[in-house]
DNA sequence: TAGAATTAATAGTAATACTATCATATTTGC
DNA sequence: GCAAATATGATAGTATTACTATTAATTCTA
């Protein structure tokens, strides 16, 4: 795996930033270090300049990259499941029983990241974290619809279609393949948040839930 | 339902409101003009001043009830999820049949709120608009964890745990309970999202929440 | 080595998220 | 019915945010 990442270029809708952060030395420590900024003080107290002084470099400077906050963290999300995307259709891809690859599926998107690459300049763990507790964000707000049909959120939606397609291998007939596949995708960091925050309304802190949604999913899928 | 809710009070943890907004006239306004500036706006734009604008009133006289907007949000979601736990308790108290209370109580988190009791200051129908959009927004911080010492979020918690029971009482074996019931209230909001933003990833543009959920967990507790 | 492109530095603006103070109503307790 | 307490309104002020614009300094490239 870190083998193949490091030759692969992680693809993120164009129209997201100004300026390619993975086109310059700049940009790539405007992701590294804004990752770790967020992760450290979170998403709402993050500034541009906050990170430009982290950085040594001027506020102005990022704002060639993107033109606001909200498009970075669009950045980041993008990225983020573009990768799990990756690591999805790469860990799927040679496993014969349905079966066998939905719950694989299932898998590498609910799992803990506990492996930073550690080769470019994205740490996946911090950025995990990052996920877990601001991807919400990234679509509740009032311009989501027209972000929607700016493309700003295709890797996640195709990352969504491609469980239920998996499902729907198993189980044309199941009715509620869509539905199920993003719950699984949303739930899974909603439990890892509770986890960390409200370990009482969550199962867990004792069993994964990678575990929980497997199950799950197994049994509501199963034609009776 | 509308008689026995006009002379019941909803209660939210006191430590969140500076002065009980039920107290005034100035308050009931801050809490029915709040509810409906935020749905109109969005809460990332939503400020006091704003409120006191169309208000007629103060932005200092708001602030006398709230200390900012974050507990103005904790308020409205505290206040939601009691409303809801109130007609949980209150549908299920004469059910026997375990399972049949347990579909009630899952009809009852996961329906759309389509009337407006037209008694009270709050327009429940908006604000049911206003949990699916920024419910997440109200724990997504980096104070979750002292915000929840202070008890800010008993109600939610108490809410999660009444289902866990219910599920419980059904399959004492069953591993997941806790984490299917958060799944079940978080995952019904993030399907009514869905359902007006990303329709292609859910199904519930067709079958409702409602029935979603209730197979998943019927299916979910099974003994096998 | 000139010209293009990138980055840095500085300044400026409107809005946000408050706090503080003082004035004016309104309520209530005696 | 009046004084005291309480609630609300008006105004002003501050630090920060979220930018935009302009100009200067570097660096890279043909």
């Amino acid at each position: 795996m870190k083998n193949l990442l490091s030759s692969i270029k992680i693809s993120v809708p164009e129209k997201i930033f100004l300026k390619d952060p993975e086109s310059s030395d700049l940009g790539k420590r405007i992701i590294g270090n804004g990752i770790s900024l967020i992760a450290e003080i979170g998403f709402d107290s993050f500034t541009f300049k906050k990170l430009g002084t982290k950085i040594g470099s001027n506020e102005s400077s990022i704002y060639r990259y993107f033109e606001n906050k909200h498009k970075f963290l669009l950045y980041l999300t993008s990225w983020y499941w573009a990768w799990i995307e990756y690591q999805l259709v790469f860990s799927t891809s040679n496993v014969s029983d349905k079966t066998e690859r939905l719950l694989k599926a299932i898998e590498v998107v609910t799992r803990t990241i506990k492996e930073d690459n550690n080769f470019t300049h994205v740490n996946e763990v911090t950025l995990n974290q990052i996920i877990i507790n601001e991807n919400s964000k990234s679509f509740l707000t009032k311009e989501v619809d027209s972000e929607n049909k700016e493309g700003y959120f295709v890797v996640y939606k195709r990352l969504v279609s491609r469980i239920k397609e998996m499902i729907l291998d198993i189980n044309p007939d199941y009715k509620y393949a869509s539905s199920i596949s993003s719950t699984i995708i949303e739930g899974a960091l909603h439990q890892h948040f509770l986890k960390d925050h409200f370990s009482s309304i969550t199962d867990c802190d004792t069993v994964t839930p990678t575990k929980f949604f497997q199950e799950l999913t197994i049994n509501a899928i199963k034609p009776n």
